[in-house]
DNA sequence: TTGTAGGCGTTATCAG
DNA sequence: CTGATAACGCCTACAA
């Protein structure tokens, strides 16, 4: 492997001209910059990265953290960021955690080695007080409400969103109704939880624990729902279902055992997937690729801490009245 | 950031003497090792690891190129390689190509650059000469059938499966069977087009061009599908789909279009996905998270190349006779 | 406009 | 067992 030390000896020059045409400095004269740009194609040379990332001490690396990629609203998510990532010449390390703490602590370990440069979460299991003791290493944003804290964060109010959505089917006339989720626990999950109690305390409706159904991720999944429904002596007649996806499951396990859709079932879906659109879901979009675009830049102007909520869109269409 | 050489300076050693206890080094007295041991734990030090990189000339960082994430089959690819990488202390550096060269060729250069160790295509667009130039930084393995050429792959032999599926669909009285494909270049796909046109001769079948439908990945591709079925004037009996996802798709579709599965149409997805054994699919299953898991083998142990196939699993359920 | 030399933080070799 | 010291390859004052 030949290095700039070679490159200045082949061109007669120093490794510092050698440096400069390679990083495009100014003040190089023309005849040696050509004698350093011969040299280096004739030698077939490399930069090694890694020597310019100790030296500089940057990476041009950019860790995601995520649960899993084959969950459509993580992957859109992961696009967004990814395609912001291109555009800056930045290169994504990916952290899949399965919600599992030691591997968002694997990422924050990679940040405070400096083998990446920031840190973006696109959910976490682990506490804001272990997040916190990393806080000096470099900028870590986050899709959650983060407001108050001293990090950067891009979110959707899914207090808001759940809310308007209750109450639309409410006036609908719907007096029982439930919803589906990924998981219990994380921020945007809570927000949600809260919506719905405040929700039904606003209109004296009673809490069902069983009107909520968790585990909720992909199409698949809609089976166990319509199961649990069918189970129910008094079944929700509106579910709010926080993926398309497994709205579309539901939708289809109801055609095969003949509940319709609204009028047994109303549905609404989240994230205007084109499932949605192909199957005619009511759904709420939410801009996943701007979201992951706008982390991306608040992860690389990491010093001004900002906290960005995006707008979700509601989407009516043949599963609701 | 304080560094070894402070540490060295704080507990009263060498340097040498610090890297021997953060690597876990025989022969360091007791004594020394403590006296580092609260260096380090005073001081809280951090390694750089970028100057053991270089120092090394290794990263534990692993380049995989996929064309996007959000598709099942390669979402599984990923997660298998994920599993694997995790159990061997390595990171993956995710390289979203869309099928674009351009993004290929960046995940070239970072193995040039020894940014990563080494690197996974789990499917490409740029021909064999183009890898061939980078042959020489490090291992490169590959998801399709590289037999002859001097790097590792793990594949599925998809000449065979598409021929055996044909064949099955032919002895159960099906005369015009189509087939629906993600796109038409790629190793794999022209294997599965080769088996195609293999099977057509030898029972002396029409070619029929319109029986080939490309650009099918997702669920909602199922819609395309129906509608570019029901335009035929003799349309398929039997459809080969190489995703699940969108073998679902079509099912759906074909129930709001009064179209009877298997009778008036035969399917066979691939990949026995979850939604597959919702809805009762007939499939091939591809064991994604083996194949992922000996792509990482491979490109660990890059000097010893080899080349695995791993076998189909034919899974017969209601949407075949 | 150019070159020298020191620094980035570790690892590894080689004497002792 | 331990410590100098030379790599690793590049960047960048600083001096010329």
């Amino acid at each position: 492997m030949t290095n700039i030390k070679d490159l200045a000896q082949m061109a007669g020059v120093s490794v510092a001209t050698v440096s400069r045409v390679i990083n495009h400095h100014p003040y190089v004269s023309e005849e040696k910059r050509q004698a350093v740009l011969e040299a280096i194609e004739s030698s077939n040379y490399q930069q090694n990265i890694n020597a310019v990332h100790l030296s500089k001490g940057k990476t041009r690396l950019l860790g995601v953290v995520l649960p899993f990629s084959d969950h459509p609203y993580f992957a859109l998510l992961l696009k967004g960021i990814a395609n912001e990532a291109l555009a800056h010449n930045y290169k994504l390390v990916l952290f899949q955690t399965s919600y599992m703490e030691s591997r968002e602590i694997e990422a924050l370990q990679m940040l405070r080695q400096k083998q990446i440069d920031a840190l973006i979460f696109c959910s976490r299991s682990c506490d804001w007080s272990t997040i916190e003791e990393y806080l000096s290493f470099g900028p870590i944003v986050f899709c959650e409400n983060m407001t108050g804290k001293p990090v950067s964060s891009t979110y959707v109010n899914h207090y808001d969103v759940f809310f308007k959505a209750l109450n639309l089917l409410y006036h609908q006339g719907h007096m029982q109704i439930g919803y589906c989720i990924g998981r219990r626990q994380g921020t945007n999950s809570r927000g949600r939880a809260l919506a719905y109690t405040d929700f039904l305390n606003q209109y004296d409706l009673p809490y069902r624990l069983d009107y909520i159904i968790d585990e909720c991720l992909y199409f698949e999944d809609g089976a166990k729902v319509v199961k649990q429904i069918k189970q129910m002596s008094s079944p929700p007649t509106a579910l709010l279902v926080t993926s398309d996806q497994v709205a579309a499951g539901i939708m289809t396990c109801c055609q095969k055992e003949g509940i319709e859709i609204p009028d047994d079932l109303a549905l609404i879906g989240f994230d205007n997937q084109p499932i949605a659109g192909m199957m005619d879901i009511t759904t709420i979009e939410i801009p996943h690729l701007e979201i992951g675009k706008n982390l991306f830049l608040q992860a690389l102007n990491g010093w001004e801490k900002a906290h960005q909520e995006v707008s979700a869109t509601f989407i009516e269409r043949s599963t609701t009245n």
